[in-house]
RNA sequence: GGGCGCGUAGCUCAGCGGGAGAGCACUACCUUGACAUGGUAGGGGUCACAGGUUCAAUCCCUGUCGCGCCCA
């Protein structure tokens, strides 16, 4: 028997380690049963879990325990990966804390701190993983999470890292990953390149400046830039106008001269420039600005950079930026600028132009600014030398996959993104200035000619082998990009490069779960990486889904305060509620839209926990048990039939929802058929049955109460996992065929459609019955005696067999067939039948008056809207034959019991 | 600026060519032998707005307004 209360607490720590300890997460791919594999996206190894995990979470568990249950050997791959830039700023912010900080070439911040080595650092991250690398993990078992943990991986594992070296070696001998020089976006902040997807656009209210550049030989006249980056202009070394602006045009091809610095910088016509924006006139600065860089291709300009890695000015010694300088106006700059911060200088440098009446004036602006992701700074735009991917080259082969269909997305528009996406796809930089990560598999000789090989001994044979006798080498001291090994992630979790049992069997996976905002950085890397070196997509199907927010629709925020904390919902609420929570909120077919989640769903789905709790008990109470051999298909009372078709209906739309990825669906079915069938009704009718004398009706019900519990926790199962497993127990199943999540998932039988109309019959009439008594206030708990009038057959052989669920659920005591109906009755008519209930004396008339004219009138106007319809030519010539014949049934319908509705009304008046 | 999506009950959202739905909230009544984390009944909606297509539009098309996301 199940406790009187349902404590989730209790309930989820002691099955969790069961299953674990049990094996049941495990794959077995040696069982001959059908694979079906999921690879989880690799959580940071510095993250704890937070909503979008859950959700993301909660619909792989879902799809893996429902495939687990329909008989496939399922493999829920889990990992973390390492978070290069955030592992590295959580350990760093520690170790400054303990005034220790990093041999990056920055001066240590005090006097006596203490810089450490690299190998020195990586120790300490090391550690820190040990100690708090685990978070995660421990928190998805909390959620529920069926993975199979003997298979955890780490993207800095010897097997995983092997994969990423051989992956990066292999690249570069087939020319689909070089090193180049060109602008990346560079954070100031954590001084290294990110890629483009690791840059966020903000917008910023700034200002633009109309800055005068003189014109070279001409006194007193000017052409007028307009910039948002002046500090930036002591790089310029162009000015471009559009070929067709009148303003400037006359201008092509003479000089202006850069000022404050003296640099002579030819007027180059570009459509580039719009003349609508600004003075139509823009300074081009070619080593801090994308487009620029674009355009200083285009004319052969110089490339003169003013910044270093901090972002300060860097002008002292800079040959490329003294390169044509008036010595003296150099001097001066210098002096006046070089280490400045590029936000002091950008102020130093405006305050020197108004002073010399070079500034025409200052709009507000409001403009996009470039922000690095992770360190929170605007990003600059920095030219160096990096390792980048040819993405171009490696995404052919997916986008002909997703077209020819090998690749299906859910929802279908997620097709549209990543074809947009990839087919405008730009080198992606993979190389960054960090201790933490994969470092690269590059050593350079004296002479910076490079040796790319799996290993250092190989890159020396290499180097042998070119200079005929051993040379010193130096390894590459840059990592990888994080993304660039949880590409390999699908295959490399399995084994790859070994040709594991594994990775023949689980590959490709099956589903991909991830959110929206992992498409490109992600999706579309794996799929590059998986069609390159697998010859075979990662995955056959990707589900996308949404960003969740709080209720308000307000994207959760530390700075908001407006987090909700997943486990907190655990503490109060149990895994299963939130679990059933995020299934119900995941809808498919709204990409961008913000999944909105308050705390009072997840609350009132812990009370659905309790009612299915609670109607376990009642049947526990009533002896439910499933007889040795008992076939369903031979029950004979309607209501049983009744709820076993009720039963396969909801099997077979959970059935057909999970595998559509409609999770939502599926989480409203089982709530519709938990509360609003099996325990508002059919919990009802056996009441009186259980309390009857009727010993084969009671074993009956005692043995279809249990079939019916028993597929309704294995249809829960895949959502609410912790509160099916322990009703599962105690209704002594797991003693006789094990524990609920190995067990197969339910076939679906026959409908009985009589067993069906009837019962709906049944429900209409004691609802009508209960709806005219509550409206004319008849206390609660008055019994009523129902006459009955025009039955036909059928209808009194239903109230006949019905009779005791009628009496206990509207409240009668006794029902009189074809008796006369005396006034002063409640009357309510259901089909054929008019139903009276004398209340005699105790009846408000003008209520009972009421109520009928409302129903009449309510009939009245359903009718006049048919006629409409019916006295409608085009209606009756167009319409399907199906459809105007449901409407003249309807008609029927409403103008029979409008009918009988006034006879009662009638014989209420008299 | 380009692309995509969303405006349905007080709130959060399903539905998507032929009878407006759910949960929560609200109102009234109810310690009825599973459950007050509950039961029964009820109120509440020109389905954003304007045109169009159709015998028929909340649903399809166009436009307007408001909101959100992605890309520049």
């Amino acid at each position: 028997m199940l406790d009187k209360t349902y404590d989730p607490k209790d309930i989820e720590a002691r099955r969790y380690a069961e299953w674990e300890q049990s094996g049941a997460f495990d794959c077995k791919p040696e069982s001959g049963k059908p694979p079906y594999c999921i690879v989880i996206p690799p959580p940071n190894v510095t993250g704890s879990l937070h909503l979008g995990h859950a959700l993301d979470n909660t619909l792989q568990d879902v799809l893996i325990r429902w495939r687990r249950m329909k008989g496939d050997d399922a493999l829920w791959q889990p990992g973390t990966d390492h978070a290069g830039i955030a592992t590295q700023m959580v350990v760093t912010r520690q170790l400054e804390a303990k005034g220790i900080g990093l041999a990056l070439g920055q001066a240590a911040k005090e006097g006596n701190q203490k810089l450490l080595s690299r190998d020195e650092f990586l120790a300490r991250v090391w550690e820190w993983k040990a100690e708090s690398g685990g978070t995660i993990t421990r928190q998805l078992r909390r959620l529920g999470a069926s993975c199979d943990w003997r298979r955890e991986r780490f993207t800095m594992d010897e097997g995983l890292s092997h994969a990423v070296l051989k992956v990066f070696v292999d690249l570069y001998k087939q020319g689909l990953l070089y090193k180049d020089k060109r602008l990346v976006n560079w954070d100031p902040k954590m001084l290294t390149a990110i890629s483009d997807l690791e840059v966020e656009s903000h917008e910023v209210k700034g200002s633009l400046w109309y800055i005068r550049y003189p014109i070279e030989g001409d006194e007193g006249r000017y052409i007028v830039v307009a910039t948002t980056r002046p500090e930036t202009m002591l790089g310029d070394t162009a000015i471009a106008v559009h070929p067709d602006d009148p303003t400037w045009k006359h201008l092509i091809g003479r000089h202006a001269v850069l000022p404050v610095a003296g640099r002579r910088l030819p007027i180059v016509a570009d459509t580039y420039s719009d003349p609508e924006k600004g003075s139509g006139a823009v300074k081009i600065t070619p080593a801090h600005d994308f487009n620029d860089f674009e355009v200083g291709r285009r004319h052969n300009l110089r490339a003169v950079s003013v910044l270093d890695k901090f972002a300060r000015m860097l002008l002292r010694d800079n040959a490329d930026f003294l390169e044509g300088l008036p010595s003296e106006a150099a001097a001066g700059v210098v002096q006046a600028y070089h280490g400045l911060d590029r936000f002091e200088a950008r102020k130093r440098l405006v305050a020197e132009l108004e002073a010399s009446g070079l500034i025409e004036k200052i709009e507000p602006h409001t403009h996009s600014v470039p922000y690095g992701d992770r360190g929170g700074v605007p990003i600059e735009p920095f030219l160096t030398e990096q390792w980048y991917v040819n993405a171009k080259e490696l995404a052919k082969a997916p986008i002909e996959a997703v077209r020819k269909g090998d690749v299906a997305f859910v929802p279908a528009r997620g097709k549209d993104d990543f074809f947009r996406w990839m087919e405008d796809i730009q080198p992606w930089c993979v190389s960054r200035q960090l201790w933490w990560g994969h470092q690269i598999p590059a050593w350079y000789d004296a002479q910076g000619n490079v040796f790319v090989e799996l290993s250092e001994a190989e890159a020396k044979a290499a180097a042998r082998a070119r200079h005929g006798r051993d040379v010193p080498l130096t390894r590459d001291p840059d990592v990888l990009d994080t993304w660039f090994s949880s590409a390999l992630w699908p295959f490399s979790t399995l084994g790859w490069p070994e040709q594991t049992r594994e990775l023949e069997h689980y590959y490709p996976t099956n589903v991909l779960v991830t959110g929206w905002d992992i498409l490109f950085f992600w999706v579309a890397r794996m799929m590059m990486m998986g069609m390159h070196f697998m010859k075979d997509v990662p995955f056959r199907t990707v589900y996308l889904h949404g960003l969740i927010t709080d209720e308000k629709g307000q994207k959760m925020s530390k700075s908001k305060g407006n987090i909700i904390d997943p486990l907190d919902l655990i503490d109060k609420y149990g895994a299963d509620a939130l679990r059933f929570t995020l299934a119900a909120i995941a809808v498919q077919g709204r990409p961008g839209q913000p999944m909105k989640l308050a705390p009072a769903r997840v609350e009132g789905y812990r009370n659905f926990a309790t009612k299915l709790w609670n109607a376990t008990r009642f049947s526990q109470m009533n002896g439910v048990a499933i007889p040795a051999g008992f076939d369903p298909a031979t029950a004979t009372l309607t209501v049983n039939r009744w709820i076993l078709g009720e039963l396969a209906r909801c099997a077979a739309t959970v059935d057909k929802a999970i595998a559509e990825f409609r999770f939502n669906d599926a989480a409203s079915a089982l709530y519709a058929f938990v509360w609003g069938t099996l325990c508002d009704w059919y919990v009802e009718f056996t009441k009186p049955i259980f309390q009857g004398a009727d010993a084969m009706a009671i074993a009956e019900t005692r043995a279809v109460t249990g079939i019916v519990l028993r597929d309704t926790v294995k249809l829960l199962h895949p959502i609410m996992p912790f509160i099916t497993e322990e009703i599962w127990d105690t209704l002594g199943h797991r003693a006789e065929s094990g524990a609920l999540i190995g067990q197969p998932w339910p076939g679906t039988a026959a409908l009985d459609e009589a067993a069906g109309s009837e019962m709906g019959w049944l429900v209409k009439l004691i609802t009508d019955i209960r709806s005219a008594r509550s409206e004319v206030n008849v206390p609660a708990g008055a019994r009523l005696r129902l006459v009955v009038r025009d039955a036909d057959a059928t209808t009194q052989a239903r109230l006949e067999a019905h009779r005791s669920a009628l009496q206990l659920l509207a409240r009668i005591n006794g029902i009189e067939l074809d008796g006369a109906l005396p006034s002063g009755s409640l009357q309510v008519v259901v089909g054929e039948a008019t139903y009276a209930l004398p209340v005699g004396a105790v009846i408000d008339l003008a209520a009972e008056r009421a109520r009928l004219d409302k129903e009449i009138r309510k009939l009245e106007g359903e009718v006049s809207k048919i006629d409409a319809k019916l006295g409608n030519a085009q209606f009756l010539a167009r319409a399907p034959e199906e459809v105007v014949e449901e409407q003249r049934e309807r008609r029927e319908e409403a103008l029979s019991v409008a009918a009988r509705l006034r006879q009662a009304t009638a014989r209420l008046a008299g």
